[in-house]
DNA sequence: GTATATGCAAAGAATTTGCACTATG
DNA sequence: CATAGTGCAAATTCTTTGCATATAC
């Protein structure tokens, strides 16, 4: 998907917001892109292109538009904020050998809509965990297994978390 | 639920972890209430029952239970980790009004278990965020409902949080 | 008795805030 | 032009680490 600047500025303003230069880069960055990228991912990316933008700015932007529905933070990472800008409705796969996260389209939870004991829900976010194909079809191949260490991340996020659980 | 302490001193003896006086309580406490505290409100009632408990204990009785299923830790926060002791699988809802945190008992997503795309799912965690109905009693009511402030937490855990997004 | 856990204090990181400057409509 | 956004640097807050002491088996 190949979001040109005048739908995102049209995007922005049909939201009332102000579509500044940065803004605007910001959103092309997170929207286009199926990875998810925590602030520093962003930040590091974004500096080529906007050489003064700063850290400030990220956390606004970005904050501003998951108010507005146009990106959602995932908490999947507590150690740090990830940001997904993929427009359609979608659940997230986590590997706990190599670290990734990758987008899984199913279509059971999203169904749940409307109102589940009179609580109105807007939106469902499915997390599944576990050990995803890569890390397996690895583990099948070599006969005994390495346990903890040798974990390699697959996308363009880093592994390195505060928190070794979830 | 009441766990005794005895119960407990096995559960941790079964996954080979010393049950210090410290963990038993630890467990105790995040074990039998369907709140989802944070570190902060563990600590803070923790200290009530074990004066000299330290946030690094703490902090390491929890990982190592989350690393043997006895304790979830909840990525629904990202200001702060919250931990969830409730054995049965279940569901959350986040109101994102008031903010409060609660199960829901749902077959639906908890049954995809198994594989997905070759990935293998260890463990779902349905999200969902909206309204809650308390929420929704409190706006219909009041004829013209105020947006922004006036949000009241309904359960032990504060709203506060550094982020004001999911 | 020995390996392991605890607790303190200090370090490390991510995020937020205050404020002067600048760009947008 | 006036309002709202940006960027720097300092402050906050959550979490982790190093190390000496205490505890469990």
């Amino acid at each position: 998907m190949i979001t040109n600047e005048t739908t995102l500025r049209t995007l922005l303003a049909a939201r009332g917001i102000k579509p500044t230069y940065q803004r605007v880069a910001i959103l092309a960055d997170v929207r286009d892109r199926r990875s998810h990228p925590t602030i520093k991912d962003l930040y590091a990316r974004l500096r080529v292109r906007v050489p003064t933008l700063s850290k400030t700015t990220l956390y606004a932007a970005l904050e501003l538009f998951a108010r507005h529905g146009l990106v959602r933070a995932l908490s999947i990472d507590p150690a740090e904020a990830r940001y997904d800008g993929w427009p359609a409705p979608h659940h997230h796969f986590h590997c706990e050998q190599c670290g990734s996260i990758f987008d899984l389209d199913l279509a059971c939870p999203t169904g749940r809509r409307g109102c589940i004991d009179g609580h109105e829900v807007r939106e469902v976010h499915g997390y599944f965990r576990g050990v995803c194909r890569a890390c397996r079809d690895r583990a099948s191949s070599s006969p005994r297994p390495e346990r903890g260490a040798a974990r390699a991340a697959r996308v363009d996020h880093n592994v390195k978390r505060r928190h070794p659980h979830a």
